[in-house]
DNA sequence: GGGCGGCTGTATAACGTTGTAAATCGACGT
DNA sequence: ACGTCGATTTACAACGTTATACAGCCGCCC
């Protein structure tokens, strides 16, 4: 068996909680003492057993972050992101990933494994503002897209606002029918902001926001791109640029497009969101909407820590915005040149 | 606070331990009496409280899996399959990841968490066998490339083999000059058991060898690829073939033949390894090496559950072989059609 | 010089669960 | 009817930690 307090307060010759005291960096413990006793937990090698700790503390040091799918780059990086973040506050994360399915979302927001985590970070797809009614048993933080009207965290960058600036752009590039794909199938439309931001900077520009142009998808993956990309050329349509929701989806449009032997940029303008690594390396280097992922990973940490340590409630749910950055490159080569920054 | 054993215990005027019986499924409980306490643990809504089960039972019900870095969308994926196979046995996992620096991978594999955790799941990258002498505390089970020779479990494709099928499947197109990107700068050379295969099918197919086409990186993501792509173009070679460590590298080599007007497969053919997703969309299509993700996660994790219920001392570490397949898509399009497949 | 108060260190009781051993119960064979 | 035996249930003691309350001890003030 391994060393525990006991074993160390006999070596040490003093009582259990002086150990304790020592390893919990006690104020009130005498420099000789301290020495004395730390001499005793390096020679046996003791560790403290943080199931007993956290039996007693009620505090379990985990954290659980639920992401749709690690496969899709930018929730890898988030993930990396919020991993690094909770680790400088000596907290660990536990990974699950819910598919974007509805029920699994559900499941994990009712906490699920509420004994083993002491908060949650969620960003949910499917999930419905009733889905979350008067449960928490732990701090629920949310991420993402969705506009939720609840009393929990959200931490988001201005997708109206990004969704904006990216059509903003094509518009600057004198494209005129700019096509969306990824609205999200079967769900309620306002929901959708990047969509929001498309309808609404199109309209503000003086052009119609037209809805033959949103190809609605199931999934948001390399493939849901491709297949959204070839509906809306096959139903006859020629826009000069796409928005996509995210560069996944970009670059399954992108494939698509060279499949059919379209230029990219000279025939169709992309642009994507999330400004995955993998779009520096195409054969054309994509346009996207770059979030700030070690702020949104940081600031979903810290505010999870803040409830667990305010002491039960807090003044009132915050809403907090992150960076972004619209970051051009040569899928949207043209007339506007350089890297345009916009602040969240 | 939330209900414990006591409360139902009470709720249902019976012994904390019959409510213990009733919700570990003990054999010998009257079916009336499962009946009623059942009736009070749904009432009161009572769920186990798993740091005081663990802190008594001594395990935590969690796997920790480190991987080098999540932004590799392989590691993502296999990521994704640990978990679900951890799932299918009532464990959760705990996700690490390393960035592939030494110091952070001794840490992990001595178990810095070694309290939270029943067992360990380990991709290494710069780790030396020497790093892991006498220790693991709890099961630990290897992933990936590294030939160790060591007493614990390993799990991996056969590399120098796949590599052989990649190389192979180039020199059956009719290649001749082929390079290797991506062999670990710094790090002794014997260990790279795809480098090995690439030497040994060359050499086995009566060509040279030629260490002039292998370029060593320091990573592994596009940009590293990409590099290793110039210096080799830049050196005054041109290759006719690539052979890539992995996908992203394949990907950021390519971006590098396209910038100077080299076309793939024409010019130069290029196969990557790992099979993700992103190289199926790019405007060439990627020929890689497939493993058998899923069946990597799900031996690992396997191999980690049987050591913790095998009582102590298993016989013998074993090794095990997961499939892969080749995949041939446009990059290595030519003479060769189809798909190979190979059965670790 | 007696008492006060600030420092140190200690004994003890939890936290919620499960393993062990013992108590209870009913039925059965003699 | 009584002892026995197996099936069921219970009491109690852990698991390793920290909070609480308290016991010494010292110096210091009046």
């Amino acid at each position: 068996m391994r060393v525990s307090l006991k074993d160390v307060a006999a070596h040490a010759g003093v009582s259990i909680k002086t150990v304790s005291n020592v390893v919990n960096n006690y104020q009130h413990v005498t420099p000789a003492m301290r020495e004395r006793v730390q001499r005793s937990i390096d020679a046996l090698g003791y560790r403290p057993n943080l199931a007993a700790r956290h039996l007693r503390k009620g505090r379990t040091g985990i954290i659980a972050l639920a992401l749709p799918e690690l496969g899709n780059p930018y929730f890898a990086e988030l993930a990396a992101a919020v991993i690094d973040a909770a680790a400088a506050h000596d907290y660990i994360v536990l990974l699950d990933h819910t598919g974007g399915r509805r029920e699994q979302e559900v499941l994990v927001s009712q906490g699920f494994r509420a004994r083993v985590i002491d908060g949650l970070i969620l960003s949910p797809i499917e999930l419905e503002p009733e889905d979350l009614r008067d449960q928490a048993e732990v701090p629920l933080v949310l991420l993402g897209e969705r506009d939720y009207a609840l009393p929990y965290d959200h931490i988001a960058i201005d997708n109206v606002a990004a969704a904006r600036a990216a059509v903003r752009h094509l518009i600057d590039l004198g494209r005129r029918e700019i096509a969306f794909i990824g609205a999200r199938r079967g769900r309620s439309e306002p929901a959708q902001l990047r969509v929001r931001g498309w309808r609404e900077e199109l309209t503000a520009a003086g052009l119609p926001a037209d809805e033959g142009l949103v190809a609605a998808t199931d999934g948001w993956g390399h493939a849901d791109g491709a297949d959204a990309m070839a509906r809306i050329l096959e139903s006859g349509r020629q826009p000069d640029a796409v928005f996509a929701y995210n560069d996944p989806m970009a670059i399954g449009a992108m494939r698509v497009l060279h499949e059919r032997g379209l230029k990219v940029p000279e025939d169709i303008a992309v642009v994507g969101f999330d400004d995955v690594v993998e779009g520096r390396f195409g054969a054309v280097t994509l346009t996207s909407v770059s979030p700030d992922k070690d702020a949104i990973g940081r600031l979903a940490v810290e505010a999870v820590l803040a409830r667990l340590s305010g002491g039960g409630e807090l003044p009132e749910p915050r809403r907090v915005w992150a960076d972004y950055r619209l970051v051009q490159r040569e899928s949207t080569l043209g007339r506007a040149a350089g890297e345009r920054s916009a602040q969240g």
